[in-house]
DNA sequence: TTGAAAGCGCTAACAA
DNA sequence: TTGTTAGCGCTTTCAA
């Protein structure tokens, strides 16, 4: 393993001065750079990041905990991030939260030990308040896609606004009875858009439950008539098992663009996930770099891909 | 930052012996270690990684690269190895591979910066061998999925014999005309499997083109009047999508079992990622802990979830 | 512009 | 059983 000493001494040179070659804006002769800097090509040295962490406590690393979601969207989230965080010299650390294993909390210890100089993490809940707090002090932290701790940065996105789109896109094609399978926290979006088009509200074509069933769903689509139907993250799955079980076409939208919807050409929200990740990444490393600690409550606006399934 | 010698002087001893009290099989009285361990965890002492690091030359840590297909499975094998590592005590550092992005390069790069004690990845072929061979010397490595290099330990799939059990599956169900839609690495298990039961092999039910479309498959399907079929990785998507479009039911096996294969209720062929995980892990483990470098090439057999589609 | 030297937190050989 | 000490590879202050 080749060290900045033996390129000291093989350029004739102190350790200092080979160290200065590698720091940006240090005073050293220009000549003397090149020729350790051609020397360290030659040897192929790479800096050890330990004794550099070791000194100036810090590990060019981010760590990220992975949501025990089924949702392979993940993946490319990590993509992103990672790509950004090489721009700027940075690695990235994941821990999973596993189902049957070990929970956000073994992650945390993971993340800490590991001497990240950041993390990123999708809390459920505030049950690790304690680590959280600890760790807040020693680390900058950042929340994705969901926020429950009102005191650390957080960047999360409009989902209300993604249903809100989606709705109206339904409506812009000439269709009013847009059955809605999903959750409770973005169906805002879906009656704005219904009152701002001057559509009455019908409450039975909005189901709430998460739980619900492939077979619900063809009941209600059978029972009800609707004219479209809008599916969320993993109610869009069994909205879609559901349309396609009855060999029906029926205008259809999912929320969240994940592979098997550009599979069937469907209709999708989207999360611009370059851009999350740019923002994401640009934070810390600033946070990092100018050890400040602005906070920052980021809202991004997903968008809509229109392909088959809608027309 | 709490360090052992603070611990030291809560404890009255010296930074020599509680270092003892944290490193196993190390002579110390058991009352002190106790002490020392209370006094540890009362202020949420945790080793320095880069301090041990930098004295041990390891770094606790296991590098992966992530290929740039666009299959979502890796998410699920980056689970499934975390996970292993953690259990002894070891993290993951990820790199990715972007299409437009930067390439294996400057992943090998990424993770011989981070000092991580192994590396595993899946390499293409071996246009990287400078840096390759270079690293082979500084950390363990492991080839998993592929294996162009071939004095690198390998953990590879045995897909022929996945294509066999597949094919022996639609037999035994009465079919013998089965169209196959896949790549040519895999169909030598087509072929056993048709051999051993006494059935005639039509080649033109065998389509080995990679990029082939929707509209071929469904061609293919009505002109030839297959009795079953065979899709094979991103075929497995054209194949099915092509079904579906012609609403026919026709018994379908899908090679990989991926989230929408899944969704669908698809009978596939799988592959037993906790055990490749732990085979691999503990491949690495024991090469990095005995410093060893016995090298294995491991072959893992895939196997069959028997689902709706192929009945 | 350069070098000498201290020290980051930890481990391990040696001495007690 | 414990303490002293050197040193892992690097950065940085201070002096030259």
């Amino acid at each position: 393993m080749v060290t900045i000493k033996e390129i000291a001494d093989k350029c004739g040179v102190s350790i200092a001065t080979v160290s200065r070659a590698f720091t940006p804006n240090s005073v050293i002769n220009p000549q003397t750079k090149d020729k350790i800097l051609k020397v360290a090509k030659e040897l192929d040295y790479r800096p050890n990041i330990m004794a550099r962490g070791l000194k100036n406590s810090n590990t060019q690393t981010v760590g990220i905990i992975v949501p025990s979601i089924d949702n392979y969207f993940y993946l490319d989230v990590l993509k992103h991030i990672e790509y950004c965080l090489h721009k700027y010299g940075y690695r990235l650390i994941v821990s999973f939260i596993q189902r049957g294993g070990y929970g956000e909390k073994e992650a945390l210890n993971t993340i800490e030990d590991s001497r990240a100089d950041a993390l990123i993490f999708s809390p459920r809940n505030t049950e690790n308040s304690d680590i959280v707090n600890r760790l807040k002090n020693k680390i900058h932290m950042l929340q994705l896609f969901t926020a429950p701790y009102n005191d650390i940065s957080s960047i999360i996105m409009d989902d209300v606004y993604g249903t809100k789109i989606a709705t109206e896109h339904l409506i812009s094609n000439g269709y009013k009875r847009i059955l809605y399978i999903g959750g409770d926290e973005r169906v805002q979006g879906y009656y704005e858009a219904l009152e701002n088009a001057g559509i009455e509200i019908d409450e039975n074509l909005v189901s709430l439950n998460w739980g619900i069933s492939e077979e619900d769903v063809k009941q209600k689509i059978l029972s009800l008539n609707p004219s479209a139907i809008i599916g969320v993250a993993r109610q869009a799955e069994t909205a879609w098992c559901a349309i396609t079980s009855l060999n029906i076409h029926i205008p259809f939208i999912a929320y969240d663009d994940v592979n098997w919807v550009k599979m069937f050409d469907i209709t999708a929200v989207a999360h611009p996930l370059d851009e999350i990740a740019e923002n994401i990444v640009e934070y810390i490393i600033s946070c990092i770099e100018q050890k400040s600690n602005q906070s920052i409550n980021k809202i991004i606006k997903p968008f809509l891909i229109e392909r088959s399934s809608s027309k």
